[in-house]
DNA sequence: GATGAATGAGTCTTCATTCAT
DNA sequence: TATGAATGAAGACTCATTCAT
């Protein structure tokens, strides 16, 4: 997504070697991530990567082992920041449960439907097979933890009366299929029937609230 | 999954070869769902398809010219038989629409969630954007039809009073998202949490007939 | 060492796709062996070693699963049909066993210190603690072999009374070592002190027997 | 083998760091050794040579040109040492020419055969071939002055009547071929036949006193 | 001098596709 | 039609060497 440092007109010569140690890493997962989502994992070509972050083939390897490697740190880089974002909003919310979950199901559009981060997702569900520990990792850092906000604020409808002791109480990942979907469809078929993904949030509130509803 | 048929010497069994001729197409596209399903579309190697298919590699090429040709016709042979199915099923039905929504669901989990053809909906989610093409084909003969299919249903129930006019009359969808989810959760993470997928059919049907209600 | 096979002028057009599925494995070990020879095992290139054999690269994984494999064909085959050929020449002989030691020695000039096939001994020398397993196939089918046919003369020698009980019949191989040298001497130093190589092999000879005379 | 010296945060120690500058090429020379008996030349990856030296890999740069360079310096080093011991010890010796030698063939063993340097030899025997000057250079500094004071025995001992004129005459290196083996052995088939070394040397002794015997 | 980040040429290996038989 | 041997472009990874700091 960040491209390569243009050199800025003011300063004469753009070093081609950069000593940009600590820099480096993250540079890469960026340039990774955007080469990554462009073409899945295994269309990716390390040399894409390299190039989007202004760098030489080699130096990839200089931080990342191998290709495989490279995706896990951008799984848990691109994974782990859309997560703790959602848990700080979640963090000492008071108001009703159905406008808590609002808010959540909308961050989840927020940082994953709406974002780049949904073509990881892409990754993971079509490639994942592929390496079952990332496959994991992406559990443990992002599915997990979602879930497990998202049994909270059902957890505290129903304990406040606000939601009935239903489906989503077995399974809170029901609440937010459609917004999952939604992200697939996206990146699937906008191109034969968009989505007006303002409305389409609103329908997946509404339909998944009275489902709820005590 | 299929053996080669290894001609029995005994047997001069003409009319099997015969047969097989007219039946090849349709060999390789099974040897090729399998392989694609194993593998996904850009691991799939011709040489597993041929082989699977009892056949040598050339003649794979002799009924498609290319690999993307021959997962196209997987797509379509795979998904015009599980959309048929679902058509049929539907039309001419008599009781509640409650129930008749119901049926689809649980046809969409027989034919889809609980089968091989959620691997193809797999590597249209995951490698789709390689050959847009396909993905519309998926789209113009699975996607658009169920969704038709859908709208109708809630068309039905709306007009009949059962239902409300409410989200999923704009994205009829919606009642389908949960069904998704399962399917690419089975794929993708069911080694980390799996689900019983029957209670989590009710579960589905549950919450989504109550967002309905009229 | 075999030239990549030159058209016969005789024929018109030479196929550039040959089919030749029964001589391909002899020729692309020969191509290797040469190649091999002249730069050592992780010098070899497998490109050259498909050049060589009048192939294209992909060709030689056709037959064989990587450069190891294909060196290991090498070593199979090259040592295989040395030792059976002194085999053949040691067994069923009548005379002294002088005499028959001299033929043994005589045979391994010819067949190893006055062959490429040293070159092969150098790769195991030089290269072959990267592949012990290449390594120990050449003690099973070259070294032990070679030994026990030493062996066996030893003993014959000795309960003949020809030979004295002596270093010899605790270590045959040191018969041998003075060929070795010459090998490896021959590949490494000629260039600064050669050997002539007759007047050597008489006097490895006349050491040795004196050496071991009873 | 060493650690490198880390230094020590409460003494300044600007002596240790003097002594180190003039004491850098040894040390290079020696983990290069070590790292070059390890690996092979070719396998040999400079960034281990300052591994183990302690250094960063550029400062191997600052002292050798190249690694073709860093192994000819080791060569050197190495060779030389080992040949002036043998030197030494041949120098103004009195008593039985057999003894002499005796002391010669034992030398060789503690220097080569039994010692690291045998590592050297290898390299020089299986990779020599890509850099004749360094072939040479070990010729020169090894080999030569070897075989020379080889020359000198047998010529002693043929003078005072001990050896007869023969073979080893001609080629005194035929004495010791047995030794040259024995290292080649134990490097190479020690894995799957061991050999005892001390008994090894006296019978390689025995044989050769006997054939030179006059 | 010393460092170590950066470079990029060099190789093995894979596999869709072709085509002589 | 059917075969399967042959092709060669493509891509991951290594590591000697350079050079800015």
């Amino acid at each position: 997504m960040t491209q390569p440092p243009r050199p800025d007109p003011d300063h004469p010569a753009p070093p081609r070697r950069k000593r940009r140690k600590e820099a480096r890493p993250a540079e890469i997962v960026e340039a990774a991530f955007a080469v990554f989502c462009e073409h899945g994992y295994g269309k990716a070509r390390v040399d894409d990567v390299a190039r989007r972050a202004g760098i030489a083939k080699g130096t990839v390897y200089l931080y990342y082992p191998n290709k495989q490697a490279l995706f896990q740190a951008v799984v848990e880089a691109k994974v782990t920041a859309a997560i703790s974002q959602a848990a700080i909003m979640a963090d000492g919310f008071e108001g009703s449960s159905a406008e808590l979950l609002r808010r959540m199901v909308r961050n989840a559009y927020d940082n994953l439907v709406l974002t780049d981060a949904k073509l990881l997702m892409r990754i993971i569900i079509g490639e994942g097979h592929l390496f079952p520990e990332i496959q994991s990792l992406y559990y443990e850092v992002g599915i997990k933890p979602g879930m497990t906000m998202l049994d909270k604020v059902v957890e505290r409808g129903v304990s406040m009366g606000e939601f009935r002791d239903g489906p989503a109480r077995e399974f809170p990942r029901l609440i937010m299929a459609p917004g999952i979907m939604a992200a697939i469809w996206q990146m699937t078929f906008s191109a034969n029937e968009p989505i007006d993904m303002e409305r389409y949030f609103e329908s997946h509130l509404d339909l998944v609230l009275n489902g709820l509803k005590a």
